[in-house]
DNA sequence: ATGAAAGCGCTAACAC
DNA sequence: GTGTTAGCGCTTTCAT
């Protein structure tokens, strides 16, 4: 007689109400009789059984040396055995350290983008700090046009001698001696953002550049039967040093390399900051382009372009990066047609975790650690602003 | 003389080694002199400020009574002033307490949605036990194409006296009843995948239905000059009960409702599941409705149409959900040309999470959280595989 | 090289 | 009601 054949047939909500208070009167069914605890093992479980103390042990399980051969064995081979999990919580209680941490990225103040990182690390501080984990952060900011404005950071960076660093590596050649230093005096260090494959970092995270490009060419060519006659744009950067973008424009294009090579036009761009001398020229020119059909802007500051649109009332496609305020609004408006997000709030949060749970618990994050690159619409948009 | 001016102008990879090098070398200048570190008020601190001792303390924090009037203002007085901030971890490893939970799904082995849910499940689980939180999970698992079978395992649910639940309630009028119950004996639940309001949950995970809808009439009809004439497509589904599904309808059906109506021509299809009698003459007549421009499925079983379309080279609009193995084919293949993604693995952890949080900490999750409506196309979708 | 013991911050049982 | 105290599992120091 189980609770299914009884309430087969009791189609009607006042029979199902009654059910439920019939069996909150009836005897309860012990349906966890049998709970089978592993009863997780413990060090002091652990020396017992290879008849050590809990000293001994902790010194083998972290190499601290100290320990004859045959007590070291005796532990391993337990170790072995039994696949032994330390407890994580108890772990960070006991020992109570901090631990440094130095940030290299560039000055929230002068980016939205990176302000949206800043925001990350502070929340993954703050939840760190709910579990008692405190961590000491250093912040160093550079200003991301000048290269050596960033070297200065990465020195100040190393010179604070922290446990760990997170850093956005923008310029490829000044990272790199760094990146050497720090391996030297092993340092573990996350890079986000740009990812440099030399620098031999704990982990990157961020995203696949040139399958982005690659992104961005699919959507702006959705649904078009006509030509392809469309416009890749880089708005104030100077791309000598910026591998990223240099593969999203590969990738970009790589989607029209095999066929129809004939129809498809696809040009590159380049202009200045739109406060710069030149900009209204050079976008004019770019707008002006005959029968472009799409642009696609390789950076955050999409709604430059958008704003230019608005401005004359022209309508192309438009595929950009971020969920910007001034993105935001032209995305609504249907300036902009699609938003690739970089998410660069949980890259910078997943990297300050990952350095936070390689030192307090040494679990090693994935070297490559690629975000998904996520589609912005119109529609979806409000989902994604929680 | 800071790093930066002895920087500045050196412009060449050999020279930046060298001030690297230059610096290893010279007196460390220590950045860190003032940590000013706020050393986090621990209860022992608070007892003291009281003149009361840190039971005491303990009680007030946690409201267990025993209690003088005199000393508890004391408390709360000092506890309001200072922000107290509990250590979360020294909490979990002083109550040794175990929690039960139980999880009502669909059986996972019979839908390869509900399977991904399952292994959000295990995911956080094995997470928690990693920080030596130990859940004692119950899992009852219904089939969801019977309503009594969903009543069976709700009833085993509150039988088994959980400290928490989490629910798919996909029956809208056998849910309510449950839900009732739930709160009468206080015991807190999170719902997944299907929102109902008037359940009154712990938290509701999943996505806005109707918006999603929406987001789908974009999609398929994004870049189409010519008509509008688009079906959505239910595939082996009782629309009486599920309440999501319609709601998604409604979305879709919304975007093309202000303007243009003489051009817009949406209808809707109910077909069986394919190994149901019926199904190939009803899928028939579904691609066989004239000058159809797409097809919008409203569940994951969007790859059943797309097998129908391939075998017949036809190329229509293809919208529908989930990354399961056999979409993925399809779209790939460029029979599908989007899923939105509804993450069932991450509603199901982030489920678990929330109800451990709750429990363990007394943390509360936002009655709503409402996850971002994902687009996956052919060249995304490796992203998101990772 | 090894073991004993004192914490880490909080909980909960137990005297008074 | 209130204070004391023994854990929770691990780290770390200090004798030996």
């Amino acid at each position: 007689m189980s609770a299914h054949t009884l309430c087969v047939g009791a189609h009607n909500r006042k029979i199902q109400t009654y059910h439920y208070l019939n069996f909150l009167i009836a005897p309860l069914p012990d349906l966890h009789s049998i709970l089978m605890e592993p009863k997780n093992i413990r060090i002091k479980d652990i020396a017992e059984m290879a008849g050590v103390s809990e000293g001994t042990v902790d010194r083998v399980l972290h190499n601290r040396g100290k320990v004859s051969k045959s007590a070291s064995d005796k532990v391993k081979r337990i170790l072995a055995e039994i696949n032994y999990k330390p407890n994580l919580i108890a772990r960070t209680l006991g020992s109570n350290r901090n631990y440094q941490l130095a940030i290299v990225i560039p000055n929230p103040e002068r980016d939205p983008y990176w302000k949206q990182s800043f925001e990350g690390i502070k929340q993954a501080e703050s939840e760190l700090v709910q579990f008692g984990i405190t961590l000491a952060i250093d912040y160093l900011f550079f200003d991301q046009h000048v290269k050596e404005s960033f070297q200065e950071m990465t020195l100040k960076a190393f010179h604070s001698k922290p446990d760990g660093i997170l850093i956005a590596p923008l310029f490829y050649y000044a990272s790199m001696p760094f990146f050497k230093v720090l391996k030297e005096s092993r340092i573990p260090f996350v890079q986000i953002n740009t990812f440099i494959k030399e620098a031999e970092a704990l982990s990157f995270i961020g995203q696949d550049s040139f399958q982005s490009g690659k992104l961005a060419a699919e959507l702006i060519s959705f649904g078009h039967t006509n030509d392809h006659n469309f416009g890749i744009l880089h708005i104030d950067e100077d791309l000598t040093h910026s591998i990223h973008l240099i593969e999203k424009e590969r990738g970009f294009k790589s989607f029209f390399g095999s066929d129809n090579k004939e129809r498809d036009q696809i040009q590159t761009f380049s202009i200045p900051a739109p406060d710069q001398p030149g900009f209204q020229k050079q976008i004019e020119a770019v707008l002006n382009t005959p029968n472009l059909n799409g642009l696609y802007v390789s950076t955050s500051k999409t709604y430059v372009v958008a704003r230019e649109l608005e401005r004359r009332r022209l309508k192309i496609r438009l595929i950009g990066y971020d969920l910007l305020e001034e993105n935001l609004d032209f995305l609504r408006k249907g300036y902009i047609d699609f938003l690739i997000h970089q998410n660069p709030r949980r890259q910078a949060k997943l990297g300050v975790r990952s350095l936070a749970n390689y030192l307090l618990f040494e679990k090693i994050p994935p070297t490559l650690n690629l975000f998904p690159l996520e589609i912005i619409s119109r529609n979806n948009i409000d989902s994604y602003l929680n």
